[in-house]
DNA sequence: ATCTAATGTTTAGAGTTGTAAGTATTTCTG
DNA sequence: CAGAAATACTTACAACTCTAAACATTAGAT
């Protein structure tokens, strides 16, 4: 077995865990992890369009439009359309929105969250780094200009592409 | 923005990239990213049953039988219940099912994995190790008996705990 | 031998996700 | 200003994914 093929196997079991989670977060919390992540991107963020909820999860336009149709028919989240630009929708937070995200539990597991916390430093950074860089390895064919991946800079922030 | 947040975010890139390969893929070959892992997986091991494919992949048994319905309704598998215990079910690929596979591209991004296999070998084992180290780190709560993971053991090869 | 528990698969239902096409609005160009 | 191109969002559709419940079969217990 090759190694990226164990990469692959892993990959496959983190996807996996992040999934059973939100589904056990929709059980125990009433929202899912999208929906939990979408939620508190309105919130940090303010009045922001559609558009702009899409790239801060790294989710299409369109995966955005459908779940803020669920949280917006259950009461959690309004949509008005700009005046300036009518284009453009922001949304917000009701009351209840609020209420429920202040009181809803973290995206990721608590549990990996502490171990997570609890590891030295050094190694924090090091299992960053590596899913940062997967991840600009599998963005790289997206990104026209992609940058220049020298090898060996793992342990430096590369961070990623912002979209321009 | 702390460090788990960051996480979550690469993690949230690497799913999307994940995902949109799938669908290219599915596009260009005609099968999906998990449709690819099952045949694979039933050319690889032979006779197998539903369950085993399901840990295999690490997919649901349920996500299995849905893809496999596909698969075999396009006719590149077929199913046997077994005789010696009728509980159980058999996946073979089918004739045509073979053919496709064997033209099919890789289940992860071609460019990936060649940018993956380019890096030192230090370099590999450290994202695998991260990886795995994630995926147990997620997990650990869906294990009773979950090993205890020292810190500082990320370059041993740990694994993660066969279900029994 | 029968009832119960365990095992293996499928079905039902809900949510997430993407692409492609459709609609509305704004901006640019002649 | 009229038409074309660009931008922002939504709708339609297909696939994946899970849990829970239903179903069938086998293995174990009395």
């Amino acid at each position: 077995m090759s190694s990226y093929e164990k990469v692959l196997v892993a990959l496959r079991r983190v996807i996996r865990a992040t999934d059973l989670h939100s589904k056990r977060l929709s059980k125990h919390a009433g929202l899912t992890g999208p929906q939990l992540l979408i939620m508190r991107t309105i919130r940090d963020l303010g009045e922001v369009t559609i558009g702009t909820i899409a790239d801060h999860v790294s989710l299409s336009q369109a995966t955005v439009t459908t779940i803020l149709d669920r949280l917006e028919h259950r009461g959690l989240v309004y949509r008005v359309r700009s005046t300036r630009d009518k284009r453009k929708v922001h949304a917000h937070l009701t009351e209840q929105g609020e209420e429920l995200l202040a009181q809803a539990p973290n995206p990721l597991q608590e549990d990996f969250v502490q171990k997570f916390q609890s590891l030295d430093e050094w190694e924090q950074t090091m299992i960053l780094a590596s899913l940062q860089r997967v991840a600009n390895m599998m963005n790289a064919d997206d990104i026209d200009a992609s940058p220049v991946l020298t090898v060996g800079s793992m342990l430096k922030d590369d961070g990623w592409k912002e979209k321009a």
